[in-house]
DNA sequence: CTATAATTTCAGTAATTCCTGAAAATTCAA
DNA sequence: TTGAATTTTCAGGAATTACTGAAATTATAG
């Protein structure tokens, strides 16, 4: 699966098996496990190194080096996706703003810009939202989840209140209530009192 | 940029080249522009139907099909979204929950049972959550991302409060207000009377 | 139907990516 | 220092993936 995530095959078989494996192993055992010559063991613990998905360890009276995943999956999709922001989404955004600050010569470079812009947006709004998400700790990430439909429907009814849609039953029930997102956590905070 | 999105290089040269036209394009044209052969126009744009990204078009008294990217980017990304999922993750899901019926040979097994097990939960955890997500429409998805930071600050007030890691100043400021995920959309809701 | 325009398929080749063994480099105990 | 253990580098070959042109298929206008 990680063949997608943006690490190879076989940089995801290995840490498949770190991550699955009860301890540290050397690289010598993983790559008698997985039947990888010395050389490509090597190389993907290198890679996974680089993408700061492994921690090492050395055993005393050994000089081997000893390699293992964090123990909190939730570290681990952090750190992935964290990476990937790096390596992919800003210079994808940076390229996207370099192609906005150009002279458009002509209707439809202005077109393309336009959409580019949109592009942008959309990236450099999701981005934003991972960062928030990135400082958040397991637990509360995991409360997140958990009641996200819950939060989508207070937001769908704020969307038809301010975008009055609404039907006139609903209207006439639902006095000039608009839940703004800047007001939900005030609103909330009020609870408190 | 696309490599990393599951389509290789040339379908996403086709489709950036469709999504920042004004108008649909043919075939011909798209190989044309990106100076690729008639054939690997064709395979790039069946891929890109596969993945329900483009519309499809008919002009009068032309018998060529012209294509075309959706206007909205949030639709494109919501498809995106799904497919990948369709791809990749709900096989993954399908694969963990196969290896967690075997039964455990050993102390090894079983610690990566349970590890497989966390990963499982992550992986169905956020996409659920991505199910959610894709039924909101676009505006309502930017107001959730527009306030994610405050979502989030609410969430750990909640998060201290119901793990009792708070001061005892703070505790004692705060009487026994639990907010929890599945008392927060009531919360709201009673404010509506 | 037929002729022709348009599209798709596919076998062969090109390009890219991956993996290996040998050699070089590094580390550290003695 | 020396030398054995360990790790890294890298050129070349293996495997995979991508692309092309020719042929086959499909669609449609007349």
């Amino acid at each position: 699966m990680g063949s997608r995530w943006g690490i190879n095959r076989t940089v995801g078989q290995i840490y498949a098996l770190l991550y699955v494996s009860p301890r540290a192993l050397n690289a010598d055992e993983i790559g008698e496990a997985l039947a990888f010559s010395r050389s490509n063991v090597s190389m993907g613990l290198k890679e996974l190194q680089s993408w700061n998905l492994v921690r090492l360890q050395h055993l005393p009276n050994d000089r081997r080096e000893y390699f293992q995943a964090p123990d909190d999956v939730w570290a681990i999709f952090r750190t992935l996706a964290e990476e990937r922001r790096k390596r992919e989404i800003d210079p994808t955004l940076s390229m996207l703003r370099d192609a906005l600050m150009e002279q458009p010569s002509g209707q439809d470079d202005i077109h393309a810009q336009a959409r580019m812009k949109q592009m942008h947006d959309l990236i450099e709004l999701m981005t934003g939202w991972m960062a928030d998400v990135q400082k958040m700790d397991s637990t509360t990430l995991v409360s997140l989840m958990k009641m996200g439909a819950k939060v989508q429907k207070l937001l769908q009814v704020k969307d038809k209140l301010t975008n009055k849609v609404m039907t006139g039953l609903t209207r006439q029930t639902l006095p000039k209530i608009v839940v703004g997102q800047d007001q939900l956590a005030s609103e909330i905070n009020r609870n408190r009192s």
